[in-house]
DNA sequence: TTGTTAAACTGGTATGACCAGTTGACCATC
DNA sequence: GATGGTCAACTGGTCATACCAGTTTAACAA
């Protein structure tokens, strides 16, 4: 018996939802005035306050700007926003995953994974290299099952950020593996290959031991190219087998440049 | 006469200002109680929808974790909150730049750039190199006024983070951007050597122009560089000269329980 | 043209009430 | 002793109704 806590949204949280999905899937383009606070009131039925803790927070996200006896309007979020959209972005409005986003953050990710295991090389504690040993080991124990070790990677990973002593590191890794949990399931046999690549988990700590940042980097490097590959694969299959499908669906402003 | 747009604060935003910077200032550890709505109120004197505003911010910021009926706590930051977070733990109380998250912010801009320069060069639009012509010209002729380089030199990384077609890069580069504007003036002079090198933005740009990715990535990290060692310098500079003032100010759990 | 004024917006703040979920102490039951 | 029900006292969530404060517009005066 598998159950799971029970989602519970409060109604700022509604109406949250509703006007940022508005705003990312593009129904409202950058500059459109928003409806005032008490015309919102009428067409959402809700209170006054709830439409405000709201569009405070949307305000936060960078998808509108507030001016407080001048109106609120939309903003472009792709100039105004931080990886916290991601979330959102990942998925389109019928729930499959928009997989040019997947490509983005496992482009993003393969970028940091080698900085972060050079600088945790560098930097790391003698105790933090037991916790990695830790984990190398529980992922050593669980090699079939798949699920368990998608935990435990991104255990390894929290743990290399942590290591590196980088603030920004572990902030932007926060945010990516809330997209990464998202896409998760969608994704397990893209990402299957490097799960199991337990070798290259190993040599990564190991060069974390011998604090040997350039042999860390390049492991972590290598491991990447597995999940890469696989989404560039996914990616380049979707795109030719959708072509004759929906043709120009995106704004697509003459990419014919790859000749 | 250099005027700037008066800063205007709501109650709400003042509210959350505060209790962030409690939280994130380590005065309320992870797991402390948040007092109940009503008691803030009387604590800071305004009403409950400021408040709720405020609370709602730090909820979705990954500060606090609210449960209806069941009080609010602080959570670990550093484990849930993302990177908007940057801007607010870059500087101490007093106002002065905390050199430590600022290195942090220096090594993910060194290690993301030359996978920007990398795609743009790959997937850039026609267009799209003549805008960087653009810049570069605008930079040579603006060479030796800094402030008007730093601008130029962002709105340089903006064009190629947008040619990157990367959405995770374009919405870190926004925050990073945040971050960034915000030490810009404390860091004008590690900076100020990276930002006149006008040849290597050149090179960025010619092989942006020729398709090569690999170049491109290169020109890039070496440019990154300059400001990767400034930071460097003036962190350990100043480390060595506050080591006698306040020793052992952070907390080194030297970890090794595990023996 | 310029500056003033007033009305009609907008968002911001305040209050008091009530709804809804959680907690813990108490108590009956088994 | 463990289980489950009840109730009171919290907590956050929702609501309606004022009124304050800043912006925009247009009519109007100098």
């Amino acid at each position: 018996m598998r159950l799971k806590p029970v989602a519970r949204k409060s109604l700022s949280d509604a109406v949250f939802e509703q006007l940022s999905q508005e705003i990312v899937h593009g129904r409202m383009r950058p500059g459109t005035p928003l409806p005032s606070e008490r015309a919102l009131c009428d067409v959402l039925r809700v209170n006054r306050g709830a439409v405000r803790e709201a569009l405070k927070r949307l305000s936060q996200a960078g998808l509108i700007a507030i001016q407080h006896g001048g109106g609120t309007r939309v903003l472009d979020f792709k100039q105004t926003a931080s990886l916290d959209l991601l979330n959102r972005l990942l998925f389109h409005h019928d729930g499959t995953v928009d997989l040019r986003v997947a490509r983005s953050v496992m482009e993003m990710r393969a970028a940091m994974a080698p900085d972060i295991a050079r600088l945790a090389a560098l930097r790391r504690s003698p105790g933090q290299v037991l916790q990695l040993d830790e984990v190398v080991a529980a992922m050593a124990a669980q090699e079939h099952d798949l699920l368990a070790l998608q935990v435990l990677a991104l255990q390894f990973w929290d743990l290399l950020t942590v290591c590196s002593e980088n603030i920004a590191y572990q902030l932007a890794f926060n945010g990516l593996r809330h997209s990464y949990e998202g896409m998760r399931e969608a994704l397990v046999e893209v990402m299957g290959e490097e799960l199991r690549d337990l070798a290259a988990y190993r040599r990564i700590a190991e060069a974390v031991r011998r604090r040997d940042g350039e042999g860390a980097g390049q492991s972590a490097q290598a491991l990447m190219q597995h999940g890469s590959r696989g989404i560039l694969q996914l990616l380049a299959a979707l795109e030719t087998s959708t072509d004759q499908q929906e043709e120009g669906e995106e704004d697509e402003d003459d990419d014919d440049p790859r000749t």
